[in-house]
DNA sequence: TGACGACGTCGCAGCTAGGC
DNA sequence: GCCTAGCTGCGACGTCGTCA
């Protein structure tokens, strides 16, 4: 028997949820961890960074909730404790540098007073509704923070007075083609300076999608182009095998820069080099 | 205005290594 | 053997910009 093809909108019409949906106040052990660790911390007479080194102590395997008094996600504590410390291991630093992980956290994060604000304090409704949109403030300040590298370089080639494209692909070899973030022209439209800007301050497999892209451009590239790659955030302190592949596309000269917001005067520097080797600098009215 | 792709963030799983 | 941490990859998520 032969069964009839069913259409689109009758196959659409049988897609379900696959999902369950998560209890927005769960009870699992974790949450149940948090909780008592949250009600030792209230039971603290003052807050001040002695008594919390003295809670740290007794508590060390649930300093991870100091960080979540702060505002730091597990992934941002990481790398932020990886950037500062050396190491993610929160629970060991709280057991062999419970004063340098206090003073860090009150420095960098205003953990006495936060803490101390926010212990008692009586939440509404409003607040918690507010605390479960965090997400969306998250994906919002991602946007930014990934802008931040492309808006530097795009001010550099404004101030060089260069013909550029963002946010556009290049074509090389062969007529194939690869993401860049910033692309300098000629007057002809011939492409001759591509740009990587890759900022991450936080992980996951999206920079080992990053690099695969700075590769592609390498790979891509005519003799003639210059592939240039701006990389820089805290993310990649994590991923640092990620991190070596793009300098050794420097190293072997694959690529022919890799520069940070701190060397940015290095990246308009070469930028300036690669420009006037292919003539794109124009020269100034009344000059 | 809605659809879509691109982007960075995030949590988690699986594996490995080192210290006790 | 157990615990902890590091590394890597996967995929869901929310937002933004672009385009028709």
């Amino acid at each position: 028997m032969i069964n009839r093809v069913p259409s689109f909108e009758e196959y659409l019409g049988t897609l379900g949820r696959l999902s369950a949906h998560v209890d927005p106040i769960p009870t699992t052990p974790e949450a149940d961890r948090i909780r008592r660790a949250s009600a030792s911390l209230a039971d603290i007479g003052e807050i001040t960074a002695q008594t919390l080194v003295r809670w740290l102590e007794t508590h060390s395997v649930d300093a991870d909730v100091l960080a979540l008094t702060v505002g730091l996600t597990q992934e941002k504590m990481k790398n932020n404790l990886r950037n500062h410390f050396g190491t993610a291991g929160i629970v060991t630093l709280a057991r062999t540098k419970p004063h340098e992980l206090i003073e860090w956290l009150d420095t960098e994060f205003d953990l006495v007073r936060s803490l101390a604000a926010q212990r008692h304090r009586v939440y509404e409704f409003g607040d918690i509704l507010v605390a479960r949109a965090g997400t969306r403030v998250t994906a919002k300040t991602a946007g930014a923070s990934g802008r931040k590298i492309e808006d530097e370089l795009e001010q550099i080639a404004e101030d060089l007075q260069l013909n550029f494209q963002t946010r556009t692909r290049f074509t090389g070899r062969n007529g194939q083609s690869a993401p860049c973030d910033l692309l300098v022209l000629d007057d002809e439209g011939r492409q001759h300076i591509a740009v990587a800007a890759k900022g991450f301050d936080s992980t996951g497999s999206k920079l080992t999608d990053a690099v695969r892209e700075i590769e592609e451009m390498a790979s891509v590239r005519l003799p003639t182009q210059f592939v240039m790659a701006v990389i820089d955030g805290i993310g990649w302190k994590s991923r640092k095998a990620d991190l070596q592949r793009i300098h050794g596309l420097w190293t072997s000269h694959q690529i022919d820069g890799m520069y940070t917001l701190a060397t940015l005067s290095d990246f308009r520097r070469d930028l300036t080099r690669f420009a006037t080797l292919h003539d794109l600098i124009r020269p100034v009215a009344g000059e």
